[in-house]
DNA sequence: CTTATTTTGTACCTACAGTTAAAGAACAGG
DNA sequence: CCTGTTCTTTAACTGTAGGTACAAAATAAG
């Protein structure tokens, strides 16, 4: 009962999740907040409770869209390296035709938050964990279909490409170009 | 002529490099500095203008030390790929060992400014540069002793190793241990 | 010793961050 | 259509960010 509400918590969250995005958590303003949800202060704050609780789920929206969108990108079909090869490009691609080059927002929240914000730590390092695990699983499909070498360990190759995602993401706040990240690209696949 | 300062404006800025370094820029406040300094609020203000400039100085500060350790890590004797896998494992090492998790300034102002503050991008996306540069040198220091195969391309190895030590770099501010990033560098030495 | 110059300490100031309070509005159930 | 509940709006409120102003203090030059 009671009266409802009159807007979309889902739609919201989406939106704070560009501002943090964008911005970063510590120069959300709550303003910044209102403005882009587009809803009152008293609103923003009965809904979510407070700032840090809706950065934590604007990173949690993050999490589960990224994911959806990497796994996507990994399970198409073709040979493992191009498909690699396709998923980092798009990557840096997207990276860099953003205006903002805002990166990866789990990126920038552990360089940020990390060190004081458990919750936001924990998020994205459960976020790291998953993605080196998807790598690991492609690098063993490729194994299973020959394309790449058995003998080597499917894991440490995935730590490898889950550290070069998250090296190229970084790069991309400051890169002028995709030079330095396509050959980042190329000299990690060439070595597969 | 004039009043001499009672304190010494390079150790200022060492010790405002590491509050920089552990909080990052937007976190840390006025009253943080001055507390770290030992100097009151005029003083501050007088000899550096602005929390930015101060900012900007710390961060020219950490870019000088941190280029020396590499470069000196980087040429002391011995087989290239195990100066590479020393100096790599030194990082590492570093980084968990801090207490803080402070993990590597430039990265983390990459993360927090780039989109904002032009100057703060400008003085990373040199440094990263620079580092690119000497693990090029390296890669063809190692060709020319026959370490490493002549025929690939030691600038696309650079990019590499850049992008490397920025994701682990960034890793270590999650990392629960060492073994992911142990991983990371086997995986990447292996391929020189 | 005076003067010009620079530093220091203290006080002050404006703006806003982040949040809470209070009072009314919109519903669902009985 | 009254009641209890939940939402919305407006208005506060505390604390601090980031910096400025000013007078007193410490020097070097002459």
């Amino acid at each position: 009962m009671g009266r409802p509400k009159q807007f979309d918590p889902q739609d919201a969250v989406e939106q704070a999740m560009q501002v943090f995005w964008r911005k970063g958590y510590g120069a959300t303003t709550p303003q910044d907040l209102v403005d882009a949800l587009g809803i009152g202060k008293g609103s923003l704050y009965n809904a979510f409770g407070s700032k840090h609780a809706l950065f934590e789920q604007a990173l949690r929206r993050y999490r589960d869209s990224q994911s959806l969108l990497l796994m996507e990108m990994l399970e198409e079909p073709g040979p493992v390296k191009e498909r690699l090869r396709k998923a980092l490009w798009f990557l840096v691609e997207t990276d860099l035709a953003d205006p903002d080059r805002r990166g990866c927002m789990a990126v920038n929240a552990a360089a940020e938050l990390a060190a004081t914000d458990e919750t936001a730590a924990g998020l994205v390092r459960r976020m790291l964990d998953r993605t080196e695990g998807a790598f690991r699983a492609l690098v063993e499909e490729g194994q299973r279909t020959g394309e790449i070498d058995a003998g080597r360990d499917a894991r440490a190759i995935g730590s490898l490409l889950l550290n070069t995602v998250v090296g190229l993401r970084l790069l991309a706040r400051v890169a002028e170009g995709p030079d330095r990240q396509s050959r980042v690209i190329n000299a990690v696949l060439d070595t597969l």
